[in-house]
Order: structure tokens, then C-alpha cells, then sequence
DNA sequence: ATAATTAAGGACAAATTTATCCTTAATTAT
DNA sequence: ATAATTAAGGATAAATTTGTCCTTAATTAT
């Protein structure tokens, strides 16, 4: 459904914003580890999160690294997708046509809208703070690595 | 949310469903002129449908082509996700995790989970055949290339 | 001030996906 | 048989995505 890039920045962020705070900052080895995600990889693309977007904070030096704000933390998944360029995603028809649009529809246009339109709701309302309580509270995982 | 390839397999599919028949076969050039593909991609795509996954039938020669079966045309639009290696994203965590489990599910598996059997619902209750309709009746295209 | 720690940033490398081109094989028409 | 037409198949190229590594900058502790 989404790129690698956009898969570690859900779960970075997740994890930041269950474990990162001003005075308790995770660094990129510990966010990665959880994660289980490429370090350098899931460094740039924190990097980003933070430079353009606002979405996450760090700070260099000892005890630096990743944190959320409240605010940050109440951002809909969306944002995040948005940050990472798969707003398009949502936006795409599914056979892959030009546009997607209700006046030159593809055969799939009008059952996949109703799908599509679910997704972007689950999207719009679910926040990061949502899901890193989910997981505060035991049920769900950030990482189900096998070995 | 498909590949390039697959969206190419899908629109060449639907194409040759309403077009080629047994005496009526359609060239590689007709049909990516038709759905707006690169030509040679096209053809690499339509030659491993044919080769590994029977899904369409063609010959070489004049008046050569591709074309369907009516039990071909049959075929849900899963059998083509199949045929292009897209089995997995019908499986996968949306979040990345190593599995989409019940086990260990990612925070966004509960909600998420609803929404993907709907699109799996869609894949496989809908036929190419169905979709080739669609088309024919005239509401909907394969192809909406401003230019 | 100096050393230690940690993210930022840039350059580069590997892998994958997308795409093209050319030769060969199959089929048909003459 | 020969020529023409069309897909098959292989080699290769271009573009994109994924990933690594090294140096620099920022911050903190001594
Ligand atoms: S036009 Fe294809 S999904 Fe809307
Ligand atoms: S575990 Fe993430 S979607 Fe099922």
C-alpha cells in the first residue's frame, strides 16, 4: 500500500510519540531498533519529517534525539502521509488512468470509490496519539519481527 | 496502490476482454494505443499473463494478436493481482510489519483490517468480463488522457 | 576549552521497477 | 518457397526507491 519510506515514517513517529518527550528524547538507534527499520534510511527520513513538515522535533548532542509535541502527537495519520508524498496515493485510480474522476470514471471507479473514501476517513481521524496509546496499552505492536 | 505493471496488466486485460476474440485478435500497438502504455512494456507484461498464468491466449503472424476465452473473461480480477505478484499486498500490514497477524497486529490492524476485505471482497467478486461491460455500455473508459 | 555524543547533510551504492531495442520464431498470404 | 506480419525472448538502459557511509554541526558534560 505504501512505500518503505512511508512504513518506517508511520512507525517512527509512532514510537516517538509513545517514548519521546522534550526532557526524555529517543535517539535513532533505539527508534530503528524498535522499529526494526534501516538506521541511516529511517534517519533521513526523520530528518525530513522534521525539516519540512513540523511533524517531529530533535535536538543534536548528548541526550538529544526524537520527540513530539501534544500537539504533534494529535496530527491524523494523514499528515504524515501527506509529509511523505503519498497523498497522491488517495487520490490515484486504481487502474492506474490519469485521474481519477467522476465524469471519465474507469470500470472500478464506482465500487473502489466507496472503499478509497473509507481509507482516507480511517486516515483523517485515527491520530498518531491514538495509536501509540494502543500499544501504551498492550494489544497491538510496533514491530512483530519473527527471529 | 498497484505497480505500474500491474495497472498495464489490468487496462491491457479489460481491453483485450472487449475487443479480441478468437478471429478478431488485437495487436500489442491497438491495444497500448488504447490504454496509453508503453508499447514494449506492455508486450512484456502480456507475454508472461499468456506464458505463466493463461489468463490470455495470442498468436504470432498476420492478423495475429491477443485475445480471450469466454472462460478467460470469466476470471475475477484477482486471478491478474495473482498473475502479477500483488498477492502480497492484499496480505500485508499496512503499517510494514514483518506479518499482518491477529497475534500480534499492528494499531492499525482492526480498522484497517475491514477496509482491506472489502477491496478483497471487490477483487474477486468482479470479473474482467464485467468490467469489459461496463465499458461497452459506455459510462465508464480505459483511458482519460487530457491531450 | 576540550572531549564526547548525537542529529544533519551530502555523496554515493545497491536493488528494484520501468522501459526500450533488437533478433528470433511463428504464422499467414502470395 | 518467399515475403510480410506479428508476438516471443533476451539484452540492456533509464529511472526510482532503498540503503550506506562519512563528514559537519550542534549540544552537553568535564
Ligand atoms: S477513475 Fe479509476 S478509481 Fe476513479
Ligand atoms: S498487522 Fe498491520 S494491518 Fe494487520
Amino acid at each position: 500500500m505504501f512505500s518503505k519510506a512511508t512504513e518506517y515514517a508511520l512507525r517512527a513517529t509512532i514510537f516517538i510519540a509513545q517514548k519521546g518527550t522534550e526532557d526524555n528524547k529517543i535517539g535513532i538507534g533505539e527508534i530503528s531498533k524498535a522499529i526494526d527499520s534501516p538506521p541511516s534510511f529511517t534517519a533521513k527520513i526523520l530528518q525530513a519529517l522534521r525539516k519540512n513538515n513540523k511533524i517531529i522535533r530533535s535536538v543534536s548532542g548528548p541526550n538529544g534525539g526524537f520527540y513530539m509535541t501534544e500537539k504533534m502527537r494529535k496530527l491524523p495519520v494523514r499528515a504524515i502521509l501527506e509529509a511523505m508524498g503519498e497523498n497522491e496515493m488517495l487520490d490515484k485510480c486504481v487502474l492506474g488512468l490519469e485521474k481519477c474522476s467522476e465524469t471519465k470514471p474507469c470500470p472500478m471507479h464506482s465500487k473502489y470509490k466507496i472503499i478509497k473514501e473509507q481509507l482516507i476517513e480511517l486516515f483523517e481521524t485515527k491520530t498518531i496519539q491514538h495509536l501509540a496509546d494502543d500499544i501504551k496499552n498492550g494489544a497491538v505492536f510496533i514491530n512483530n519481527k519473527s527471529k
